[in-house]
DNA sequence: CGGCAGTTTGAGCGCTATCAATGAATGTGG
DNA sequence: CCACATTCATTGATAGCGCTCAAACTGCCG
């Protein structure tokens, strides 16, 4: 299935029928107050896997953080996933965890790191996961990367500017950087 | 097991042997910035369960939120789990999918609530989970809930003095909260 | 009573949000 | 191919929320 960039994949409520993994693109998973302000739970690169959820909807939304292409899997409910077998269980189990890790790493720099060292954290956790050089590639919008942090588009913006002035990174176009400094943007972390 | 007031249950980097459930008091789970910034991940009541982790080792530190008790089950690495049978891996991974809503609505407190809301969600939140009365009980520190919601103490107190003002709860102590308008507390986390 | 840890309250500042304008990039229709 | 509109990103000026520093208050224990 390919999806256009902002285009939802499911929405919060809705039944959690599927499992999803991204074969091309970026997703992002978020959730919104009523007045709409949202927070980004997590992007989704290639081979990322979405739409868990502990009840029979999802409590979250998906959408197409830039146009890319997904496979859905059909969700089993709880009690089937383990009459399915050993192996599907342990891996859905184990995608899970790995869940759970990324949200105590991104709740960390949520509420204790600064601006600076939440873009600093989020260019280093990007590479990690995403890409092997040293030049990322960031197809989501500044909005986006906002939303994920916790910030506004002006301090993200201002943040990079500023992470390139004191020579951490080179930005090459809006949607992709090179990590000049990866060292020295280690210790920025804190 | 017993543990008294911030006496540590698990270290970062500890080898993951064992997964735990709270039988009295509350535990908390954490993770800390090198200068020592910490963010408290969760809370633990009675039955709560905790010291799930993805790798061979906890990525996150558990202490006692208060004088508490627990209960230690071995825990099985991922490939046991299965061999196990499908209750326990059933149980286990319902109780994942748990921390990941968890998480999520907490990223979304961390990320893009005020103080104030902060303080009413994490009311509305503990209600819903440790008690059944408009009575709850708050064990822990200030300091702990400042870090949960990445505030500082000071901010708590504030705005446990001015939802107080504003006739949303009645401080009863420092550990102990009346919540007097519910509703006007739900509408107040936006 | 004194000492200590935890909480509350006060004063002032700084970081980030808000408001506003400009610039850059992309798409659209003539 | 070019004017125009639209969206996104950057930059600037200002204000406000929450942090920092500091002091007073409370409850508890020796």
């Amino acid at each position: 299935m390919s999806f256009l960039r902002d285009q939802e994949i499911f929405g919060e409520g809705e039944a959690a029928t599927y499992i999803y993994q991204v074969q091309a693109g970026v997703v992002r998973t978020c959730k919104f107050l009523h007045d709409g302000r949202r927070q980004v739970n997590a992007f989704f690169g290639i081979g990322g896997v979405f739409g868990f959820q502990a009840g029979p909807s999802y409590g979250i939304r998906a959408a197409a953080a830039c146009d890319c292409a997904v496979t859905a899997f059909r969700r089993l409910n709880l009690e089937t996933i383990d009459a399915a077998g050993d192996r599907l269980s342990l891996q859905l189990f184990s995608l899970a965890l790995d869940g759970l890790v990324r949200d105590q790493e991104h709740a960390l720099s949520l509420g204790r790191r600064s601006a600076i060292e939440k873009l600093a954290a989020f260019l280093l956790g990007y590479t990690g996961n995403f890409s092997g050089s040293d030049v990322v590639d960031l197809p989501m919008t500044r909005r986006d990367i906002a939303d994920y942090l916790g910030l506004t588009i002006e301090t993200v913006s201002r943040g990079f500017t500023r992470l390139q002035d004191e020579a951490f990174i080179q930005l090459m176009g809006s949607h992709r950087v090179q990590l000049c400094d990866i060292i020295r943007l280690r210790t920025l972390c804190a």
